[in-house]
DNA sequence: TGGCACAAGACGTGATCACAGATGGGCATG
DNA sequence: CATGCCCATCTGTGATCACGTCTTGTGCCA
């Protein structure tokens, strides 16, 4: 990324309308259940941010897009909810996006530090040279879509250069508790990318983490890690404290 | 626990038959869905230890266990899934309590280091001393039941022990990611009952948890907990290597 | 008597239906 | 014209049924 980026990065089309115009029906053929699609189709929209902060989500309308009955959908909303994806309203049960406060962001941000600190530094003595390749490609995709601008691109790539390492850590239960907390803030990264200089910090932890891990030096990757994740977690107190809540409602 | 104490603890004659015969109907009347209560019925099964590693759980008979239909104890059981308290059999995705190995047991014995480890900490400086009464009460609880060999009792209050430890960080993600551990390994902490010596060392480090939350003392009462959490694991790793896994499987 | 095949039962999955509670808009009334 | 009420319709929940698969037990044949 260049200097003197663009001030913030558009969120694209599909995110500032309702979030089910990105959902597609299920493929259905393969041998997973309808349930399991549901649920990675979900928590994939949740992940990337196309469901949005405080949108509603209604068992026969989601049923009705994804092309099921309510019966997988309503246990796939279940488990989203289980994990902290989703929440219920209250009186009637429905489902919705939370809307997560600075509060529950600094509780996030400081068990992010604990888990993804301890799996990069794993990673760093047992990454492998294969693995490593796609963390730098990854890393490599993610400047392109920032200098030109895509998010969906970005915040792809960001994921991915994350789960790459952590999955090199070989620690299958820590993996699924990162991912699980990256549920929750899933919905929120988006917004971290209209803070003027978030990209270029968070590019320079990047890059400082892959040159800690081709190195295998362990401290070094972590304390990057942790710098990308404070500095984003800063950047988007940021951000919500200068966006007032009704603004993130749809509607 | 007095000196000399009995090398073992039986583990109840409810443990030792198939767990279901603890299992009792759900209330259903008040207003919580009987899913829930399903979910609940069986996430605590799962803790106290009352279905053992290796189990099959069957949809039709737990649902005439619990004296509902299978819809609400599939959504939980898929609930247990997700968090890894259950895990499906393959092919006829059949659900049983998993055998956690050595492996497994070492990456939730490092999670449970750091997390449990920061929720001590930061308790140490929030504890209200109501709290602090109620983990006092745990304590001598647990010690009673050293005491008389009640492993029911005990496996119950070391559970209430910690969790109103976590509790008073009040850090509510924190806390559920703790408790998510703890399903996994609850299945296994009777286990370590067995393992001579292993009541005398846990007392030891309560109390000094317990010590060091009435000082306010966080690095103390964040060192005794690990001594506990890295105590437990090491009991519970020679438990299970002495013991053959076809033992530890029902029938 | 041993091995194999077929049948019956049990398993999870998903669709459908009935039901209770909440909700919003339209109509009647003050 | 404003306000309150009522009904149509939405919501999630849970029970039931149909279907494909797998396991198990039994009977038959070699």
């Amino acid at each position: 990324m260049g200097p003197g980026a663009e001030p913030g990065m558009e969120s694209g089309a599909e995110a500032s309308r309702g979030g089910w115009s990105q959902i597609r029906p299920i493929a259905f053929e393969d041998g997973k259940t309808a349930q399991a699609q549901v649920y990675e189709t979900l928590r994939g929209a949740l992940m990337s941010g196309h469901l949005r902060p405080g949108e509603d989500i209604s068992l026969r309308q989601a049923a009705a897009t994804l092309g099921t009955s309510v019966t997988p959908v309503r246990e796939a909303l279940r488990q989203l909810e289980i994990e902290g994806g989703l929440e219920v309203h209250g009186r009637n049960r429905t489902c919705r996006v939370p809307l997560v406060g600075p509060e529950a962001l600094a509780e996030i941000r400081d068990i992010r530090v604990e888990l993804e600190g301890m799996a990069t530094e794993r990673a760093a003595a047992l990454v492998t040279a294969a693995q490593l390749r796609l963390v730098t490609n990854a890393c490599r995709l993610m400047e392109r879509a920032a200098g030109t601008g895509d998010a969906d691109l970005y915040l792809e790539n960001n994921w991915r250069f994350h789960s790459l390492i952590y999955r090199a850590a070989r620690r299958p239960r820590l993996l699924e508790m990162i991912e699980r907390l990256w549920l929750s803030t899933g919905p929120l990264v988006r917004l971290a990318l209209s803070k003027p200089g978030h990209l270029d910090h968070s590019m320079e932890c990047h890059w400082l983490v892959e040159r800690a891990l081709r190195s295998g030096d362990a401290p070094a990757a972590r304390s990057a890690i942790l710098r990308d994740i404070t500095g984003a977690a800063r950047d988007l107190e940021d951000v919500l404290e200068t966006t007032p809540t009704d603004a993130r409602r749809p509607r």
